[in-house]
DNA sequence: GTGAAAGCGCTAACAC
DNA sequence: GTGTTAGCGCTTTCAC
């Protein structure tokens, strides 16, 4: 009774009286069937309960039906909104997803076991997100390989894959007009890592948002973090040390903005009273903290979602092998306790 | 030169001037291949750089290297952990991860598209996260369909799918007694939701170090919270509407210790000065926050380690069919900023 | 519209 | 130790 043998095509084409080929067809919705014959072969295979096996689809027809996600040392926010995004659409499409986390990949990615890996799982395609995104070893290996690949927050110039970005430069002027609106003029950048194309968006749309109101970007209060929560703590020191500190800090994600925040409070500094932080991304973290943050919100699940589109309409129909290239480009910002008017 | 066709068993065959066979032996790391054969098949693996492909493979060999993660309504930082581990472990041992989330499955699990999806990928092998872990219907379709389950968290008396878990009761009753020693008797508890099986053991264990120091149990001091953020910091203003309020809290999860950190703040009560807070799990968040968690290290890390080793012996081996059920004894308590001496 | 034949790339079971 | 023979369950190609 246990581990019974699963139905297959063969059995559900003797119930159905037509061939293997005929059942096939249905299964895969080709419109070259009569309609009778479809509902009987529709009936015999919910009478069998019979579902494809997706090794076989695979070998045969050259569709894994599997969809890879690869990221690096993201934040656990970041992540969980992308899978549950990426995930959704997978399964009202019909594909799974695979996961790689390149985070602790040592040496030259060219000799790693990921290559292999990548390799033998035959995926129709794998959607990178940020800062692999722009990993040039990487889209080669997977352009190599023929994989079709969807590359998260950075539209590469010269590339031949696709790409769904955000409006970092915009979203960060933005931000930074909310808090020049709200009377702050000393406003404190806590710039991400440079190897993700993001971090240096939004600087970028902070510093054009000074300008445009003329105020001049002044270097010592511009820092660098790393994306992560312990680095926006650690900068809360430098930060209020400075002989006259901002009002406000801009950090570029929400994870150090939280940090700042935690290193604010720990030195006794009122937030937002006596300082105001905003972040960048409305991940669950920034809910989840008092004072809740005012941050801008990225649209990592539209995002996600539109990745998954595009690997399963450039397997399903006949792809003309143009990468696509996307841009959401609502910007929201959330606002909530982390910012005030300046007193 | 693009989607060049993939190289195959056959060419590496030929390339060594073996049979297919003889390759696959080596592949697979069959003792029964002479030394010399061997070096010369692998020079030829490496040469013509093959990867086997897993699709075929699986059909061939019944063993699809594909594992399967599927999870309910996880909060960010559990999933986040527990996915880090699984993967490392997979990738260790030659698996792919396959995430499956079923938070929001509407009506019966049984007629729902997600047993379709999962008969249809021949999965090695299933790990589920609580609180799926104790769903029966879950657990029975596995059942029937042949695949191993490999529960995280609670080990089902009659059950035969192995599981892996964590003395709960033994770690809440240290965190409690933590607690006592730090001078405090009134301690609120903040419980999860009961579909969890973890929920109900820790409250057993906050109730027993209770009694093991004479404190009597005050079941208005018992909470119901569901693990969220938000039920954390909504409980904070139950909590402190008492008319005589406790002195500390012990928040099953650190989601809900840190909204309650967080709601406690929000009224103006010093943490931990007015109040102490400890949570459960030490995940991202513990650290994240200020005044950071004291709060017990679950071990995620290897439960889903040792989870994914299981499936891999079940699949590998001869197995003898007996579930394996194993218990991770290590229990750690982190201490942090929330918990001061009561004043 | 439908079916028959031929594989996809690999491994199980057997031979030698 | 190594090779041979059959498939695994499906889709492709090409008949009819």
């Amino acid at each position: 009774m246990n581990k019974r043998q699963p139905i297959t095509i063969k059995e559900v084409a003797e119930a159905a009286g037509v061939s293997q080929m005929t059942v096939s067809r249905v299964l895969n919705k080709q419109k070259l069937v009569k309609e009778s014959t479809r509902l009987r072969v529709e009936a015999a295979i919910a009478a069998l309960n019979y579902r494809p096996n997706l090794m076989a689809r695979g070998l045969a027809g050259g569709k894994s039906k599997l969809i890879g996600l690869a990221y690096y040392n993201p934040s656990p926010s970041y992540l969980s909104a992308l899978l549950v995004s990426a995930l959704k659409q997978c399964r009202d499409l019909g594909h799974h997803l695979v996961i790689e986390d390149l985070s602790d990949i040592e040496g030259d990615l060219d000799n790693s076991v990921i290559i292999g890996r990548l390799s033998s799982i035959r995926l129709d395609g794998l959607i990178l997100a940020p800062p692999l995104s722009n990993n040039r070893t990487l889209l080669k290996l997977m352009q190599d390989m023929g994989i079709p690949v969807v590359a998260l927050s950075y539209r590469d110039p010269g590339s031949n894959h696709s790409s769904v970005a955000f409006d970092d430069v915009a979203a960060a002027f933005l931000m930074t007009e909310l808090l020049i609106e709200n009377g702050h003029s000393r406003i404190g950048f806590i710039r991400g890592p440079l190897e993700h194309p993001s971090a240096r968006q939004r600087q970028i749309g902070y510093e054009n948002a000074l300008k445009a109101h003329d105020i001049p970007v002044d270097k010592s209060l511009i820092f660098d973090g790393d994306f992560t929560f312990k680095s926006g703590m650690d900068l809360a020191n430098d930060v209020l040390e400075l002989k006259t500190p901002p009002t406000a800090i801009f950090a570029s994600n929400d994870d150090m903005a939280a940090g700042v925040i935690a290193g604010a409070q720990r030195r006794g500094v009122k937030v937002p009273s006596e300082l105001s932080i905003v972040g960048f991304d409305d991940t669950a973290i920034a809910a989840a903290i008092w004072p809740r943050l005012t941050t801008v919100k990225q649209p990592i699940a539209e995002m996600a979602q539109t990745a998954v589109d595009m690997i399963s309409d450039i397997t399903s129909s006949a792809w003309d092998g143009e990468p696509a290239h996307v841009t959401i480009d609502t910007i929201q910002i959330i606002e909530r306790e982390s910012l005030v008017k300046r007193s």
